[in-house]
DNA sequence: CCTTTTGCTTGACACAGTGTAAATTGACGG
DNA sequence: CCGTCAATTTACACTGTGTCAAGCAAAAGG
């Protein structure tokens, strides 16, 4: 069957970005790992990008993303809503991050992979807006901000390049991270003392 | 003179590269711009990562990098420090970004931009731990933080893809970057309240 | 049982962009 | 006048993506 094929160099491919993290991984190390030649990949994916872009999907699947959204989905108070929302990002993104980083190290050269970047970001920001709204409708949205720009700051807190700078180069582990980033999106965005 | 021509192959990679914003420049078309064969630009610069990392020191000399982290320096509160550093970086992000990107986008393929690009975060690392310093010995680092910590924190949220998703994705003005990341930042970490 | 289709193979090739190499010209200085 | 230096032209090697064509084997279907 063709889709078991399909499903293998998505699967070679995941694992050799796993390994790698994310750079240097070619059509061709694909191939070779999934056990085909290199034009079969090309009779599944078109091109590069539309492959990577294929993998982001599998392990969305792979690690039921709408489950993991669950919690941050059905805190009642806002900031519960935020903790649960950073907590769930911290834990998904290091499962993603390889492909991540491939496909946003083609955004210059290819405008397929950029889009679908964008729509990944569009969600993100999606959540964050989610989760600013509910604390602003509790009331505890600290009064220097508006929604919208707090909507802004807080996605960019959540936002590939830190997560990799904090963890990566500075060493933070996943719960380091998540502890931390709670307690500055609380800080920052929850308006203690007066509302 | 040989400085000459080495001048005008910096000024066209700056050139192009504030047009384009940063993708797309090829040594070719640095070549085209500056008057001369592309092969006259290799006999200046070994390879592009090394103009690329030119072109960043001749920018900076050109600003007077100096002169414009003298007001960070100067103050004499934590909380002034740190709004100064912020808006010293405001404005200085916006000069420097494009080549900033364009070396960032060969960090995975080339040690050389690499290297380079990881000692400039680690400068702005000690920026941000100057400020975080200062803060501490007002006795105004929110008890919640370490200055390792907090100085990592800080760092992050002044990293490159921030200010490029809340500038240019988002349309913020410099104006907005500055007075919001200061207000972020002071509400991270100033101790209000109690010390 | 024969034919067609499907899935994959091999091999060759076009293209872009970086970097290298060799032979040549022109100018400037001792 | 000679040597040297800057720059030129032309040609080529290399890498990686994507395309094209011909062929082969096994399954599907009459």
């Amino acid at each position: 069957m063709s889709s078991d094929t399909r499903s293998r160099i998505l699967e070679a491919a995941a694992g050799l970005l796993a390994q790698s993290g994310g750079a240097g991984v070619r059509m061709s190390d694909i191939a070779r790992r999934a056990g085909v030649s290199r034009q079969a990949v090309y009779l599944h994916f078109d091109t590069r990008a539309e492959l990577l872009i294929a993998v982001t999907r599998h392990i969305d699947e792979a690690l039921g993303l709408d489950a993991r959204l669950e919690p941050s989905r059905a805190a009642r108070k806002g900031a519960e809503r935020m903790r649960a929302y950073i907590a769930f990002w911290g834990a998904y993104l290091p499962e993603i991050h390889p492909v991540a980083r491939a496909l946003i190290a083609m955004q210059d050269s290819d405008p397929a992979a950029s889009e679908a970047w964008d729509g990944r970001m569009a969600a993100l920001r999606e959540g964050c807006a989610a989760a600013i709204a509910a604390l602003d409708a509790d009331g505890e949205l600290a009064p220097v901000w508006t929604a919208d720009i707090a909507t802004d700051l807080f996605w960019s807190m959540l936002s590939v390049p830190v997560w990799e700078a904090l963890t990566q180069q500075r060493g933070w582990s996943t719960e380091d991270y998540v502890d931390r980033v709670q307690t500055q999106a609380l800080r920052t965005f929850r308006g203690r003392g007066k509302g």
